[in-house]
DNA sequence: GTCTATAGAAAGATAGAC
DNA sequence: GTCTATCTTTCTATAGAC
């Protein structure tokens, strides 16, 4: 064949780097399959080769986001940094909400593994409630959605900093439901 | 004239209304004219009696969602109660990331103006810093995101509760900054 | 496997009747 | 002011050359 087995891989891949950075950046509607062929320099009409459809590609692109992709790291603050940076890409929860059922179901279970996956790394070290995840974990999805919709660098420095510090916190120092707030210095 | 300006001004509400709500479900992008316009009973054509374009319509809608719009109400749990709300809307970083500088601004404003009114409504009460208003409107923001993208109700109930619980503590427990690490119990 | 060309559908916006 | 009809653009997806 003309292609080599290697090569088609190599382009599906750089496909899939596109599509993530577009989507993140654009959201899914208003990203087109044309835009994503130009951004890796190749036409329209081959993406059908790799992908059947624009929400199959959505879908496997979500899938190696950090906020949907397993990872190796295994402490709280690398997993935070990992996800709150402003060089990394988030997808976002509008594309999902009135997408199909499969994309729903990829985007809720993102939500959940790396709301799971923080909490089993901040509970090597100290308790860590369901809940607490869950709050430290839509902390992140906001921060990043925020910072992706403004110019205002001072702005969104500040709001990466003080959510990734206070998601750490609140992973690490137990969370603040109410039997927390009677934790005291040097208890720990 | 066969219209009054009462008629106008209800219709344009109509339409406001209708844009609110679809465009806090699905997006700008993923929604038409046509299915704000067919939402309200009214047809296409019609629309631009009210509105010059869909970007000016989205600019004006999202100015009066909780987001955005100034309320009178005035305590934090209430200011929250009012945003953490399955029926209530939001509208999502997504749309505005790679839209037009008008609403680019609109939409960064609105949530600053959450931000600081979130804060200034804890600071009543206690100490609240920028950082920490930050990092608490961006929970809500992720949380809305979160809870409008999945049908599983226990995950959304969980995150809307634990959210809500959380950003208080955040804003009104002084938040998680290092100084707080040593803050003790009854020295408030 | 990737290209050009194009079919078919959807959506933003306008024109003109009433 | 609201309607129907339509222009124009954009986009997904397919067909066929290479």
């Amino acid at each position: 064949m003309r292609y080599s087995r290697q090569q088609k891989s190599m382009t599906r891949s750089r496909i899939l780097a596109s599509a993530g950075r577009l989507f993140a950046a654009r959201g899914f509607a208003a990203t087109s399959i044309d835009d994503i062929m130009c951004d890796c320099e190749l036409t329209r009409g081959g993406f059908y080769a790799h992908f059947s459809s624009k929400s199959e590609l959505y879908c496997e692109a979500m899938g190696r986001q950090p906020l949907g992709a397993p990872t190796p790291v295994d402490d709280v603050e690398a997993v935070l940094n990992a996800c709150l940076n402003p060089e990394r890409l988030a997808f976002f929860a509008t594309d999902v909400a009135s997408g199909e059922p499969g994309v729903r179901m990829a985007y809720a279970g993102a939500f959940k593994n790396l709301s799971a996956r923080l909490r089993d790394c901040a509970r090597r070290s100290t308790h860590c409630s369901e809940e607490s995840a869950l709050s430290a974990t839509a902390m992140i999805v906001g921060a990043l959605a925020v910072a992706h919709t403004t110019d205002d660098t001072d702005l969104r420095r500040n709001l990466l900093r003080s959510c990734r510090e206070h998601a750490k916190v609140l992973l690490e120092g137990g969370g603040f439901s109410a039997p927390l707030l009677f934790w005291a210095p040097g208890a720990e």
